[in-house]
Formats: structure tokens, sequence, C-alpha cells
DNA sequence: CGGTCTCTTGAGTTAAATCAAAGGCGGTGG
DNA sequence: CCACCGCCTTTGATTTAACTCAAGAGACCG
């Protein structure tokens, strides 16, 4: 907003962003929108991490292959979504586009420049980067202990309120991503994850419709089975003392 | 070094701060010291993240108690860690010293502005944020997909680097968490953590010596029984096409 | 409409969890 | 200094949730 980004010629466009406030999103809205098609990668782990991505429109998965030839998927990326923050000389993760995908990209140190200098960017990338350090936190915390269904009915119930938040108040959730691509987000086999959702769609809480869209039947019940109490009890006042073991 | 009312002035004692560079440890430096005892509690989960924390000696767990009563440790933090650092209003874990720990605070407030108003500082926690993150990402591959073996052998190596980068090449590695901490780290149960242990002595790749310190007498092996392959391949030409399933 | 790829379902195996009990370390007090 | 006590850890026996292997069903494409 002042220093060195005034010199340039910002300063018409500055009155715009003083009604229009500056935003991440908006550093990228003059950049071209380039398309990946599905499965393209977009970079390996391992690159130089040259730029700094926004996904325009579409879904991408973010992954590690581990040395016995494995791949884990660490998270996926959507609409709105940036890419390729959180690092410093190299990607740490391989970006794979799930379907058709549009994104824009910004070299690193022209995005890294214009955070440093706006008062109102920083913030905001901050604010980014705690979640993304929150949601590997609750990862974790579902890696290390949840059951198969728990995981399940915790990676729906975000994908839930993803759409909700997108689309309104909607039950339908599109799932971009193979069955493949949730086990290996979830840390359990191919075979696990379709055996949790025939299940779940047994019991009436799902309903599924195509291979990348469900209905979700019972929301509630959807959190119950997913075990976090919806970010802390609400349910029965905790189990007395200490011990109920795994899963 | 400074204290923050000093940054105003910046500009011009910045021949000073060439000569002792600034740094983040340098921020909570002239703070008072506190001791905890083992077992303490620091922060609670949920808590205003009103402070910043740099550990001065000592060790912390850093735990979610999750809603059936489990405990999941998310990570430890040692000598000159920070902690608190990346999150937005409130704590997202609970922190607790494993033993005798001394600790400096800074208002999170004072420490923000701080590196605001830095050019040094601001790269410096940004490095310290990603490497965070990236811990996070190895955590999660570890917790996907890794054999007790593997998560056992992951968790001494990095203990072992860390001894080894404090305290010179030594073999000796200190582990002052119980059985039980390293079990809620790696998504094990302690018996598990027991066995792995006994398992690993027995095949000479360690010595125990007390309950918390090990001998590595076998570093190579136990790298490659990490199944990391030190960051990237150095053996075998990687299994063919994509199959190795899980564990 | 046939082919291919993904997903589902079934049967059997296994690594880690659970349940149970004994062993050892470290601290305390006699 | 030694004996005792409590807690942490180890070890053993059994169970189980998820994995593996295998085959069949369904979706999507040209």
């Amino acid at each position: 907003m002042f220093l060195t980004s005034y010199n340039r010629e910002r300063s018409t466009t500055n009155l715009l962003s003083q009604v229009e406030p500056e935003t991440l999103s908006g550093l990228f809205s003059r950049q071209p929108v380039e398309c990946l098609q599905p499965g393209q990668s977009l970079f390996l782990e391992g690159d130089d991490a040259k730029h700094v991505f926004e996904v325009a429109e579409g879904a991408l998965r973010i992954f590690r292959i581990i040395s016995d030839g494995r791949r884990v998927i660490t998270g996926f990326v959507f609409e709105g979504d940036l890419l390729g923050v959180s690092l410093k000389g190299n990607y740490l993760y391989s970006a794979e586009a799930i379907v058709g995908t549009k994104i824009r990209r910004l070299a690193r140190r022209t995005f890294e420049a214009a955070v440093q200098e706006s008062e109102e960017l920083r913030p905001q990338l901050f604010a980014r980067v705690c979640d993304e350090m929150a949601a590997a936190q609750d990862q974790m915390v579902l890696l290390s202990c949840k059951s198969a269904e728990e995981r399940l009915c915790t990676f729906l119930l975000k994908h839930l309120r993803r759409a909700a938040a997108k689309t309104g108040v909607q039950s339908m959730v599109q799932l971009p991503m193979t069955r493949q691509d949730m086990a290996d987000y979830l840390g359990l086999t191919i075979e696990t994850v379709s055996r949790t959702i025939t299940k779940l769609t047994t019991k009436g809480v799902l309903g599924c419709v195509g291979r990348h869209s469900v209905k979700i039947i019972k929301p509630m019940t959807l959190a119950q089975l997913a075990g976090d109490n919806d970010e802390y009890g609400w349910g029965e006042p905790m189990v007395s003392a200490d011990e109920r073991r795994h899963h």
C-alpha cells in the first residue's frame, strides 16, 4: 500500500484497492489462466519452487512418493486455494490435476515481494499458513488414531462443509478424486475405503450417485461417526478418566 | 538484543545489527526465565494464544486430547525451539513439560510487531514455519503408511540427528519422554513401542542404557529400517512400477 | 456395444491392538 | 545402605481391524 509498491504505476489502482481491499487472490487476477488436463502434473517433489499458484477452478492432489513406490496424498487443493506458499527452496511434494483444472501462477519472488510490502496481505498470508498448519494437525490426529469409518466420515464431513460454504446449504458433495486417492489420503487401502462407503450407505447415512458424488442423508450421524464431536465435545461428558484405547 | 521500543529507531541502529545480527532468539533474551516442573503444563488447547515461547532448556510435549479421551502427541519441542507461533486466536494443542524445563515468553503482540518491523526477522520466522510444515508432512507420511519398526527407526534417527547437531558426532541419544509419549506420537501402543525397541536391541542396532537414553550402534541399519532412504533413494533403483502395498 | 478402467465384494492373512501379568528401575524411609 | 513400594516397562497370549489376494460388477468412453 505504500513504499515501493507505490513507485510503479500502482497509484492509480491504489484508489481502487482502498475501495475494494487488496487480497491474495487479487495478486493473481492479472495473470493468464493455464489449463491442466486430468492427471497432468503441475510440479514435482524436489523441483525448484519458482512459482506460487492459485487454483482458479478444478482440483489437484498433493502427494509424495515414498521409497517403496507407494504414494501418500498429504492434501487436496480446490478453487481459491493457494499452492506452494509455505516452503523454501524446493517443492516438498508433487501436485497433479485430478480433473480439468485452471490455475494462475506468480513467480515466487514477485509473490513474496508483494506480500512483504503490503500491510493488508501479510496477515492474510499468515492466516492461510495457520489454516494449513491446523489442517496438518487434524490430519495427524486422524492418521494417528482414527478407525477407517471415522476417517471416511471426517473426510466426507470436511467436503460437506466445503460444499456448504461454496454452494449454500446442500447435501450433495462432489468428490472428484478416485477411491485410490481417498485411500492414499486417509492412510487406508482402496478396498477398505470402498467397504466403508458401502457400510455407510447401508446404514442410510449416505447415498451414492455415480462415482464422484454422494448425498449426505444423515449429516448428524456422520458427524458423530467422525468422532470429532464437532470440534470439542457436545455429546457425553467425555469418557470418565482416561481410558479408551486405539480405534 | 533490543526491546520492541527500540524498533522505531531501527533505521539508525542498523549499523549495530550488522555487527551482531538480529535473531528470533535475541527477542527473548531479555525476558525472565520461567521454570516448569516435569509434568507441568504451559498452556492448554483452546487457551487464548497470548504468548509465544522459546524453550531455553528441557523438553515439552505438544498434544491434543480427542473426544474419547485418548491423547495424540503432535510433536516435541526442545532447547532453542519456538512454541505457539503459527496460530491465530487460540492454541490448537496443549503443551506440557516432560522434564524440568526453562522457558522465556513474549506477548504475541510484541513478538509479531517485532517480526513485522524487521527485515531480518521475517525470513527467519518464515523459515521456521516452513520447517514446522515440513515436519508435519513427514509425520503424515510416517503415520500414513509406515510399519511400527519404520516409525521407531525414523523417530530415533531424528533424535540422533538432533543430538549430533547439538553435541557433535555422538551415538548416545537422550529420550526424555516416556514410552507412552513415543506411542502417542508414533500412533502405536506402548506395548508395540516396547516390543519394537526390544527387537532393535536384539538385532544389535541399539543398546539401551536406562529408560531415557539409547546408544545407536548401527546408524546405517537404522536409516535403512526407517525406510526414508535418507531423503530420497540411494539404495535400490526404486521398486519397478508402482506396487508394494501397506507396511 | 464392446473394451477398459475403476470400483465392489469375498475369503483368508497379518501386523498391531488388547488383555493380562511379571519384571525392573528409581525413589523413600527405615 | 538396604528393603520396600509404586510406576513404568517388558513380555506373553489372544483378538481384531485392516490388509492382501482374487474375482466379479458397474461406470464411462469411443
